[in-house]
DNA sequence: GCGACAG
DNA sequence: ATCTTGTCGC
């Protein structure tokens, strides 16, 4: 990807905070995916002590879903994991490996939140917002909201809502597996990213790309 | 003050 | 996220 800045987040939880607010208000949620060809899934992986992080980014065709191209980076880390301040954590190594990337993937999926965040910008939509791309956050646990019992059956529901607001969805992607929780990132609305996260996944728990790019910075951090 | 809390 | 073995279920 081109015109890619790097960022060093020298900042405090005052300052992230700050940052967040002002960049949520770029959120779009709603964006053209008719004609989306390449989807991107990227991860994020370190082994405790080491004080290194990975990153992986697998594109795929979303027709074919075949594997278009994979990259990984590392870098230090710089921040601490608190929640709600992801972002501050994981973005700088995420986009060191996206500027690798030599196709223009259409849409971007994190193992993260993308609105369904305390102030409405959780990793999925800040990556989005950088990148300038469409994006969904796929979180494996909830962050933010109240959901009802979900249906057993693959593709089964339900909303995500914060203070009565749709923000997500608990979608169940696999028969009798726990379900994951979908949020639109940016430039994407709901049920599109339910349609795309439904539409990538292979009878796993989790969409391939994210899948896949798992796998990817797992192994890599494990040969280093 | 207490509980919750993406990765 | 990471540290860890076996084990239950489709």
């Amino acid at each position: 990807m081109k015109y890619l800045k790097l960022h060093t987040w020298n900042v405090d939880y005052k300052k992230a905070v700050e940052i967040q607010e002002r960049l949520k208000k770029s959120i779009i949620l709603k964006g053209s995916t008719k004609n989306c060809k390449l989807i991107a899934g990227a991860d994020v992986s370190y082994t405790k002590g080491s004080e290194i992080f990975y990153a992986s980014v697998v594109v795929f065709n979303l027709q074919t879903m075949e594997r278009v191209e994979e990259v990984t980076a590392s870098g230090k880390v710089d921040f601490p994991y608190i929640p709600g301040l992801l972002s501050f954590r994981e973005s700088p190594i995420l986009l060191k490996a996206f500027a690798k990337i030599k196709s223009e993937p259409d849409v971007i999926i994190l193992d993260a939140q993308g609105i369904a965040h305390p102030r409405g910008i959780g990793l999925a939509s800040h990556i989005g917002l950088l990148l300038d791309k469409s994006s969904i956050g796929c979180a494996k646990t909830r962050l933010i909201g109240e959901y009802n019992e979900v249906g057993g059956e693959a593709g089964c529901h339900s909303q995500l809502t914060v203070k009565g607001k749709i923000v997500g969805a608990v979608l169940r992607t696999r028969k009798n597996v726990k379900p994951v929780f979908v949020s639109p990132g940016h430039k994407i609305d709901l049920n599109t990213s339910i349609d795309l996260v439904l539409k990538t996944c292979r009878g796993y728990r989790l969409p391939e790309p994210v899948r896949q790019a798992h796998k990817l910075v797992k192994k890599t951090a494990k040969e280093a």
